[in-house]
DNA sequence: GTAGGGTTAG
C-alpha cells in the first residue's frame, strides 16, 4: 500500500501519516507517540473503530494529540457516537494534561449526553481548583436532572457531592442527600462516604457523624474522611479517639489516613503523639509518599520541633511545590526568616515552580518579621510568575504594611483590591490601626466590618476591646449589649498542652479540670515569683470595666497560664513545656512567661495563632515582635 | 468504560 506522508510533526511527539484514501474501509492512520511506539487506526466497522479510539486515548500524552485524534474521529465516515465522544470528553475533562474549556465546548455539542458524559464533565469541573466558579459542576448536575434524559447513578452522586463539598454548598448537598434515596443509591459505599465527606466539609459534623455511624460497612476511606472532618474544625481529641477506634475495628490505616491524623496533631500541637505516629508509620510499613512526608514536615514545624521538620525535609528523595512551601512556612513561624527566604531561592534553583501556597508562606514570613521591601519584591515577582493573588495574599500584604506602620498605604491597598476584601482583611486593617493608634480611621473600618457581617462575634469582641483600651466604657458596653441581643457567643481563649498522649485544654474560668486544686497551687507560686521579680501587671490586657485588682486576677487566669501551670505540675526539667493557644498571646502573659522560664528554669514553647514563642532563660525567640 | 478520604493569610 502506498502512503503519503503529510509531514505533520506535532512537537516531536506525534507524527500523523495518512493514506491517500484515508476514509475508505480497510485503510488506516498511524500515530507515532513520543516513545516511538506506533498506534494504528483502521477504518473497519464502527464498533471496532470506537474501541480503537478508546485505546488511543488511553495512551494519549497531551491535548494536542487529543485534538488530532478527535479530528480524525470527526472526519471518519462513522456515525456520531456518544461512546467515543465521551472518551475524548473524559480525557480533556479529567486528565492532568486536559483542558476543561475544550471539554465544555465538546460537551455542549453532544445533543443527548449519556450518563458517562455527564459524570465526566461534573467530575472534571470539580477537579479545577482555581476556578472562579466552584458551583459550576453543581449547576451542570442540576441541568442534568432538569433535562431528564439521563439518570444519575452512584458515580454521578459521588461527583456531585464532592462538588458540593468543595463549594461548601450545604443546601444543594442536602438536596442530593434526598436524591440518594429517590434513586435508590443509598447502599453505595461511595455515595455514603461522599455524603459524610460533604457534611464534614460544610462543618455539619454531627450529621456527618450520623452518616458515618449508619454506614453498615466502614472502610478506611470513611474513617479517614471522618477523622479529617473532626481535625479541620479543631475537634482534635475526637479525631484522635476515632483513629484509636479505627485500629480496634481492625481497619488498617493507609498513607491518606496518616495524613489526616498527622494534620490533626499539627493543628493541636501534639508533638508526642505526632512523633509516635511517625514511628507507627515506620513500624507498619505504611508507604511514605510525597504528601505524607509533607504532612510530617508540617506537623513537626507546627508542633515546635523545627529541627525534626528539617530532617524529614532533607531526607525526602523528591520534593514538590507543597513540600517546599510547608518547609518555608515552618521556618517562618519559628522566626527563622532568613532561612525561609534562602530556602525559597533554593527552591527556584531546583526548578520547582512556586504556587500560590508558596507565596502565602513567603509573604507571611515577611509580614511576621517586618520585612517590607522584601515583601513588596515578592508581591511583584508573584505577578511576574502569573500567580493571581487570592484573599490570603492580600491579607498578608495588609498585615505587612500595617505592622510596618504604613497605615495609609494599607488602607489604600485594601480599597484598591480587585476582589472585595473579606472580614479577615478588614480586621487585619483594624488591628493595624489600633496598634498604630490611628483612631481617626478605626470607626470607619469598624462600620464596614459590622455592615459586612452584623452577627459576627469576633468583630464585636475586637470592637469592644478597642473601645475598652481607650477607656470608652460606654461604647464598649454598648457593643457587649448588642452582642447579647444577637445572642452571639465569644470565642473563648483556649490553651492546650499534651501530657502522656492526652491533650488537656484550658480556658479562663474553667474549673472542670480534675486537678484544678493543684493547678491553683502552682498559679499561686507563679504569682509570688513574678511579684518578686518586680513585674507590674499590664492591666490593659484585661479590657473589662473593672477595678485593677480584679484585672490582675483575670490576667493570672488567662488560659495559657493555666496550661503552663499544669505543665510545671506534671513534668520536670529538661522536658520542654509546649502550649498551643488559639488566640494571640497578650502582652502581660508574654512578659510573665519570660519570667517563668527564668525563675523555674524551664524552656517553654508557646504556639499562638500565628507563630511560635520559645522562652528560654527570660527571653523570647520572637524578640518581642508579634 | 468512570469513583470516595490528604496541607494554604489575621
Amino acid at each position: 500500500m502506498l502512503f503519503k506522508s503529510i509531514g505533520f510533526k506535532y512537537r516531536r511527539r506525534c507524527f500523523l501519516v495518512v493514506s491517500p484514501s484515508s476514509f475508505a474501509i480497510g485503510t488506516f492512520t498511524r500515530f507515532t507517540y513520543s516513545d516511538s511506539s506506533n498506534a494504528y487506526l483502521f477504518y473497519t466497522q464502527q464498533c471496532q473503530f470506537e474501541e480503537q479510539i478508546a485505546s488511543l486515548i488511553q495512551k494519549c500524552p497531551d491535548m494536542r494529540t487529543l485534538r488530532l485524534i478527535h479530528a480524525r474521529f470527526l472526519r471518519s465516515p462513522f456515525n456520531f457516537s456518544c461512546y467515543a465522544l465521551s472518551k475524548v470528553l473524559g480525557f480533556s475533562a479529567l486528565s492532568p494534561s486536559g483542558n476543561i474549556d475544550y471539554a465544555r465546548r465538546l460537551f455542549d455539542q453532544i445533543p443527548n449526553p449519556n450518563v458517562f458524559a455527564w459524570n465526566s464533565i461534573i467530575r472534571g469541573y470539580s477537579q479545577v481548583r482555581d476556578t472562579s466558579n466552584p458551583r459550576e459542576p453543581i449547576s451542570i448536575y442540576k441541568k442534568m436532572l432538569r433535562l431528564g434524559f439521563a439518570y444519575p447513578n452512584s458515580y454521578t452522586l459521588s461527583f456531585a457531592l464532592k462538588a458540593c463539598a468543595i463549594a461548601a454548598a450545604l443546601i444543594e448537598g442536602k438536596q442530593i442527600h434526598g436524591q440518594v434515596y429517590k434513586y435508590g443509591l443509598d447502599s453505595s459505599l461511595f455515595v455514603q462516604s461522599g455524603l459524610l465527606n460533604f457534611y464534614a466539609k460544610c462543618e455539619e459534623i454531627e450529621i456527618s457523624k450520623s452518616v458515618f455511624d449508619e454506614m453498615p460497612r466502614k472502610n478506611h476511606v470513611a474513617w479517614s474522611a471522618m477523622i479529617t472532618g473532626y481535625s479541620r474544625i479543631g475537634m482534635v481529641n475526637e479525631a484522635l479517639d476515632l483513629f484509636r477506634e479505627m485500629q480496634q475495628a481492625g481497619i488498617v490505616p493507609d498513607e491518606i489516613t496518616m495524613v489526616s491524623i498527622i494534620s490533626a496533631c499539627a493543628r493541636t500541637g501534639a508533638l508526642d503523639l505526632g512523633t509516635w505516629l511517625h514511628k507507627f508509620i515506620d513500624r507498619n510499613n505504611i508507604k511514605v509518599d510525597l504528601k505524607l512526608s509533607t504532612a510530617l514536615v508540617d506537623m513537626y514545624a507546627k508542633c515546635g520541633s523545627i529541627n525534626k521538620a528539617k530532617k524529614v525535609f532533607d531526607e525526602m528523595s523528591k520534593r514538590d511545590t507543597m513540600a517546599w512551601s510547608s518547609m518555608i512556612a515552618g521556618l517562618a513561624i519559628h522566626g527563622l526568616v532568613e532561612e525561609a527566604l534562602d530556602l525559597y531561592s533554593r527552591m527556584n534553583e531546583t526548578n520547582v515552580i512556586p504556587n500560590h501556597v508558596t507565596f502565602v508562606g513567603v509573604l507571611s514570613a515577611c509580614a511576621l518579621h517586618g520585612l517590607v521591601s522584601e515583601g513588596r519584591r515578592f508581591w511583584s515577582s508573584m505577578h511576574v510568575l502569573g500567580i493571581v493573588p487570592v484573599m490570603e495574599h492580600y491579607g498578608c500584604m495588609v498585615d505587612l504594611l500595617c505592622r510596618a506602620g504604613l497605615i495609609e498605604e494599607a488602607h489604600g491597598f485594601v480599597e484598591a483590591m480587585p476582589i472585595s476584601p473579606n472580614l479577615v482583611v478588614w480586621r487585619t486593617l483594624l488591628v493595624g490601626c489600633i496598634n498604630a493608634k490611628r483612631f481617626d480611621k478605626t470607626d470607619a473600618v469598624a462600620a464596614i466590618l459590622l455592615e459586612l457581617d452584623p452577627v459576627n462575634a469576633e468583630n464585636y469582641v475586637l470592637l469592644s476591646n478597642m473601645y475598652a483600651s481607650r477607656c470608652q466604657w460606654e461604647k464598649a458596653s454598648q457593643i457587649r449589649k448588642q452582642m447579647k441581643n444577637y445572642k452571639l457567643k465569644v470565642v473563648p481563649g483556649l490553651s492546650s498542652i499534651e501530657i502522656d498522649g492526652m491533650v488537656h485544654e484550658f480556658s479562663v474560668g474553667d474549673e472542670s479540670h480534675p486537678e484544678m486544686r493543684e493547678i491553683r497551687g502552682v498559679l499561686k507560686e507563679i504569682a509570688e515569683r513574678v511579684r518578686l521579680s518586680g513585674h507590674k501587671p499590664m492591666t490593659l490586657s484585661v479590657l473589662h470595666d473593672v477595678g485593677d485588682e480584679e484585672k490582675e486576677i483575670a490576667l493570672c487566669e488567662h488560659s495559657e497560664r493555666l496550661a503552663i501551670a499544669f505543665g510545671l505540675l506534671k513534668t520536670k526539667a529538661p522536658v520542654v513545656i509546649r502550649v498551643v493557644k488559639n488566640l494571640r498571646v497578650c502582652g502581660d502573659c508574654h512578659q510573665v512567661t519570660k519570667i517563668i522560664s527564668q525563675t523555674f528554669e524551664r524552656e517553654i514553647v508557646v504556639r499562638d495563632r500565628v507563630r511560635f514563642h520559645r522562652f528560654i532563660d527570660g527571653s523570647c525567640s520572637c524578640r518581642n515582635f508579634w
